[in-house]
RNA sequence: GCCGGUGUGGCGAAAUGGCAGACGCACAGGACUUAAAAUCCUGGAACCCUAAAAAGUUGUGUCGGUUCGAGUCCGACCACCGGCACCA
């Protein structure tokens, strides 16, 4: 355990230097010096504190504009478990502190905290058990997380912790839950508003009837539906709680059970969970699996009509299906319905028939699965078979296809005939409309069931050349697809599906369509160790329950002491339990489920801006400068319509000069755009004139791939403004790295004034190739609102000096978190839910940004030493305690970021970590005099009490002195410093690692180590290991009498690109693109010199020799190719 | 089955289309030491020739292509890892 200095036993010989003393010695000094704080605008900074030093802030409370920009970097949210830190936590850990102490030295207001998810089933499984509190094994597990988590020297900001299961917290929790309780989703407005601007039907008219309307239009509401119940969890479980019909947690078995349950309508934001996914960060595999859970698909809804039966008043029953081909209808020889489908009953409530029919294509004796004198008999049968099959076996073992014909027929819309009806279980309920068209011919499902039960197969989708038209499932061109007034014969399988769409709608038969996969959140859980709902049940004049918010004044809603924690023997909640709670004056009943786990993380990022605030879950001046967008209208994407300068200014000058135009990007619809245009007040048309209806077209239906949302600040952009393009490029103010685009190419941003309005241009690159103008940013630079932004970067960067052209530790201001690292395991949970509920919040006014996370990273799984997952069972769980007290905390932090990319799974290994720790050793000898420092290991073994004592006795090596640095040191340390900040600013921390090692090695060599050149490289070493960098630091200011400035505030060293021209040149020569030689020529060489130079190289010659010299490609101060002929 | 990712020495890995294997581990040899540990220095892809070297040939999962030049770009395939999976 821990670091005291007298434990860690030495198994592999002596220390490489006293970690076990250095390491204590500077958390405490962090900790007391408070040194990590991040400051809200709105606070008082001490003036000694090295921040307010750093950036010469007044001694009075900080706005927005004073501070310095933000950077927030957030690590995935931990539950406290009781087996404590795993080495994979803080391998996201470690990477998130190097990049905070990076920004943080680059002259940024790092926002980087921690806290704890801790509510959870562990610790109520344990609380059943014991009878204890789950409060106490919850203290304890944190107790511990903590204390593991400081010993490896985080630079956390810990006045910002936050714990889920305390009540200052969890009263949020339960306000936000009401926020969603009291808003509706308008589908008008697309966004959600508060439940009092719902409008009522024209037949709601009691208070009653307007109650029940209200309640099924909000976002949080109660149904009956089937849920999954896990008996062993005692609880039931969310849709993504359920992984091959078990629990994810414990692998339980679960079943369907028809319960009580509130709901939360994320449904309503699919499509914007969607789309936005455009305008973030993220990994492509990591959005991909968001877009794949949500499910979008693009359809039509058709309608059968049921043959020779109507309803009791007379009319057709029909029967709608959703598809996705609506060009494969004449295909269509069946229809299948779920067994759960409510038509599926006998007539006249459903389509069952008495009996089976006796003139048709199917022989009564064919009614698929089972057998029975009457259809109703053989539903039935199928129907309970079906209920009582485990989702597993639904799933799983559902290989082979099961199902009955119901005896009835149904009429395909597009050609009158008559198809038969069956039930089979292949068909979800849940999923559109319950019922599909059965197209054998072009689908494999449809096709392996039509094999078995003798349905026929027909083509109506003639494939590319050579292949088989049998369950054919691609685009084609359509075949056999003609009746009455409509063929599809002929088309292609897009337009097809357009015709046949257009037909069936101007029939009235059918509708285009959009189905998800995803489903509405399963919100409430039957558990002690939870946020109480803020909801009592009452019952009306009929005395029918009905449920009621209570008002905020109420919350926190404190769950009640109990002594057992198991559900009751009724299978109530155990909340239920508590009589005296649960009931209130007057007659009402609280709710006695709780929250889910995820509700606490979907929104403790938040907290962490303002965790102390207790007037409301974060004050919203701090909500804007931590999370605030960077602009106030970004707003031109000319990639959608014109992907290169010139044709885009071309295109501009060929266009009338008409003033103003309204241009907007991303997912703007025409309700936004009338927002917008009343807001700025700006023409509309002008914007249809100055794009072609088309490409307005492809932006108003919302396919723009825009970076930002901000309503309420766009700005026009004029055709005069595209004229100035060229100048912002080649004039610029300020240029900055904008980072990497998606396809891994370089983002350059362009900055200049003009006429009292910042231009910002950003451009794609690859190898100093233009290859597009992707934004292109207008604001005013002048005026309240630059709370955050551009402005605001060019003057903390050049405050800071980082943001020149040669520097490439410059980012884009983002929106929202700006660096969120975690585990794939939350890909589609709690980053999914963590979004629907910050747009919630956005749509109602709480919170600045649409999205949340800016920008994401998975960190990759670490295996144990053997290439195996690491489990108990196994035995290669490595702990990091041990690692700790072994090799200290600073080897540990560097050997996690040594081992590979962050995103890569990759094996743990023990012995490289003493690679790094060999590393730190060097750093150390490369510091400290030797003599004093073998004295100090005497003293240390002779009296262990007095080692901290003894540790203040080393001596700084007497070859660090105020020298005057030879160009070999200065172009040795501008290499590693170019090096260092490049890599930090792509993440690579392995590489920026090894710039380091390359540092040291040759550094170890130099008689005279000027002290400048070392504490750039302090410097440098700091975000990596942070504590021996300060004992360094430390002794160099002792000894050297400097400034005696705080290491982690010290200005990041820029590099001189000057420094690090070469005066001798290194030309591999190649013939025909084998290398032969390599020579050497000053740096002044010309091209002609080294091509001559190239030409006569010895070793080259016998490749030349009696060879016609075709070609000579020249790489300028690169490389030399001669092609010659055979 | 569908989607995504990854394939480079004995191992972890590195390489804006331009000297493949930086950096580290492990290994071998040497220095220091009575000795060991630690430290410092040196070495190494394979093949082929050699006493030794030089030179040469082949090498980044496989097969093709583009290019003066490919680990890198394009096409087809194989293997492994992760996710989803009767979603019409």
């Amino acid at each position: 355990m821990g670091l005291s200095p007298s434990s860690a036993p030495m198994a592999s010989g002596r220390r490489q230097y006293p970690f076990h003393l250095i390491e204590p010695k500077w958390q405490r000094a962090w900790e007391e010096q408070q040194t990590f704080r991040a400051w809200n605008p709105g606070e008082k900074i001490p003036p000694n504190h090295p921040f307010a030093r750093r950036h010469r802030l007044p001694e009075k409370p900080a706005t927005a504009a004073e501070l310095p920009r933000k950077f927030y970097l957030l690590d995935m949210f931990p539950y406290p478990s009781g087996a404590g830190l795993h080495v994979g936590h803080p391998e996201g850990y470690t990477a998130t502190d190097i990049l905070a102490r990076y920004r943080r030295a680059c002259g940024f207001n790092v926002l980087h905290p921690m806290g704890w998810d801790a509510f959870g089933l562990p610790a109520e499984q344990y609380a059943v058990k014991t009878g204890q509190h789950p409060r106490q094994a919850t203290a304890a597990n944190v107790a511990n997380f903590k204390r593991q988590i400081k010993s490896l020297g985080f630079s956390y900001d810990w006045t910002r912790e936050v714990n889920t299961t305390d009540p200052g917290y969890f009263r949020w929790t339960q306000w936000i839950f009401l926020q969603i309780y009291n808003a509706w989703f308008n589908p008008e407005t697309k966004r959600a508003e508060p439940i009092s601007t719902l409008k009522y039907p024209a037949d709601c008219v009691s208070e009653e009837q307007k109650r029940a309307y209200r309640d099924s239009q909000r976002l949080a509401y109660v149904s009956e539906a089937r849920v999954w119940w896990c008996e062993e969890l005692g609880t039931v479980l969310a849709n993504e709680e359920v992984i091959d019909g078990k629990s994810e947690v414990g692998g339980f078995p679960v079943v369907r059970k028809p319960m009580r349950q509130w709901m939360l309508r994320i449904t309503a934001y699919a499509e914007k969970l969607l789309q936005d996914l455009n305008t973030i960060d993220w990994s492509d595999s990591l959005k991909e699996m968001q877009r794949n859970w949500i499910g979008r698909s693009e359809g039509a809804e058709v309608e059968f009509e049921v043959a020779d039966f109507k309803s009791a008043d007379g009319k057709p029953i029909r029967i709608p299906v959703f598809t996705t081909r609506p060009d494969t209808l004449f295909g269509a020889t069946y229809l299948v319905l779920a067994p759960e489908h409510s038509l599926v009953s006998p007539r006249p409530l459903g389509i069952i028939p008495y009996v089976w029919p006796t003139t048709d294509m199917l022989p009564p004796e064919n009614t698929g699965t089972y057998r029975g004198p009457v259809p109703a008999d053989v539903v039935q049968l199928y129907r309970m078979a079906a209920a009582s099959k485990s989702d597993l076996e639904r799933t799983e073992l559902a290989k082979e296809k099961t199902g009955v014909f119901t005896g009835a027929y149904a009429v395909n819309p597009v050609n009158k005939k008559e198809i038969p009806i069956w039930i089979a279980d292949y068909v979800l309920a849940s999923y559109g409309t319950g019922a599909i068209m059965a197209v054998p011919g072009h689908d494999t499902r449809d096709l392996e069931f039509a094999q078995k039960f003798h349905l026929p197969v027909i083509q109506v989708v003639a494939p590319p050349a050579g292949q088989d038209w049998h369950g054919f499932v691609g685009d084609g061109v359509a075949v056999n697809s003609e009746s009455g007034d409509i063929s599809l014969n002929g088309l292609p399988t897009p337009e097809a599906k357009q015709k046949i769409t257009a037909w069936l709608e101007s029939k009235g038969l059918g509708k285009k369509t959009i189905n998800y996969k995803l489903r509405d959140w399963l919100f409430s859980r039957q558990r002690y160790w939870g946020e109480p709902f803020p909801i009592v049940w009452k019952r009306d004049t009929q005395g029918h329950l009905y449920h009621e918010a209570l008002p905020e004044s109420a919350l926190p809603v404190l769950p009640p002491e109990l002594t057992d924690y198991k559900p009751t023997a009724t299978g109530e909640p155990p909340l239920a339990r508590a009589q005296d709670w649960v009931n209130l004056p007057g007659g009402s009943q609280r709710e006695t489920n709780t929250m889910p786990q995820w509700a606490g993380s979907c929104w403790y990022y938040l907290r962490y801006l303002d965790s102390q605030r207790s007037q409301s879950f974060c004050g919203p001046l701090v909500e804007h400068y931590w999370m605030g967008g960077p602009t106030e209208g970004l707003l031109l994407r000319p990639e959608q319509w014109a992907n290169r300068v010139r044709e885009l200014i071309a295109y501009a000058r060929s266009q009338p000069a008409s003033g103003k135009r309204f241009i907007t990007f991303g997912t703007v619809g025409p309700a936004e755009a009338q927002r917008l245009r009343e807001a700025t007040g700006l023409e509309v048309e002008g914007f249809r004139r100055f794009l072609d209806d088309q490409a307005i077209r492809h932006i108003l239906s919302g396919h723009g791939d825009a970076r930002t949302e901000t309503p309420r600040g766009s700005i026009a952009v004029t055709e005069a403004d595209f004229l100035l393009i060229p100048e912002v490029i080649s004039q610029p103010d300020h240029v900055a790295y904008g980072g990497r685009t998606s396809q891994g190419k370089d983002a350059i941003l362009y900055e200049k004034q003009v006429d009292g309005f910042l231009y910002c241009v950003e451009e794609v690159r690859d190898s100093n190739r233009l290859l597009a103008v992707k934004t292109m940013y207008k604001r005013k630079t002048t005026g309240a609102r630059a709370l955050s932004g551009l402005d605001q970067t060019s003057e903390t960067h050049r405050r800071s000096g980082a943001n020149t052209p040669d520097s490439a530790t410059a980012v884009k201001p983002t929106p929202g978190v700006d660096l969120y690292v975690g585990g794939t395991e939350h890909a589609v949970l709690h980053l999914l839910y963590a979004r629907f509920w910050h747009k919630v919040l956005y749509d109602l006014g709480h919170v600045s940004t649409p999205e949340p996370f800016f920008k994401l990273v998975n960190q990759g799984l670490i295996l144990g030493e053997d290439g195996q997952k690491m489990s108990k069972s196994r035995g290669n769980v490595i702990n990091p305690d041990d690692i700790l007290a072994e090799y200290g905390a600073d080897a540990f932090r560097l050997y996690e970021m040594f081992m590979g990319p962050l995103e890569m799974v990759k094996p743990w290994s023990t012995k490289g970590v003493e690679g790094v720790y060999r590393f730190l050793g060097r750093v150390w000898r490369l510091f400290v005099d030797e003599p004093s420092e073998t004295a100090f290991e005497q003293n240390c073994t002779a009296e262990p009490g007095r080692a901290g004592e003894f540790l203040e006795k080393v001596q700084l090596s007497g070859a660090i002195q105020e020298a005057e640095p030879t160009p070999a040191q200065l172009k040795t340390l501008h290499a590693c410093i170019k090096k260092v900040t490049e890599d930090l600013d792509g993440l690579r921390f392995n590489t920026a690692l090894s710039a380091l090692m390359v540092f040291v090695n040759e550094a170890m060599t130099w008689p005279t180590k000027p002290a400048g050149v070392m504490r750039d490289f302090l410097i440098l070493l700091q975000p990596f290991a942070p504590h021996l960098a300060e004992e360094l630091w430390a002794k160099t200011e002792a000894t050297l009498n400097t400034s005696r400035s705080a290491l982690s505030y010290a200005p990041w060293p820029q590099f001189d690109p000057a420094l690090l021209v070469e005066d001798t040149l290194e030309i591999p020569v190649q013939v025909n693109g084998k290398l032969r030689d390599v020579i050497r020529l000053p740096a002044t060489a010309t091209d002609d010199q080294i091509k001559t130079a190239a030409l006569q190289s010895d070793k080259a010659q016998p490749f030349l020799a009696g060879k016609q010299i075709k070609k000579i490609v020249l790489v300028p101060k690169k490389l030399v190719n001669i092609v010659v002929g055979a």
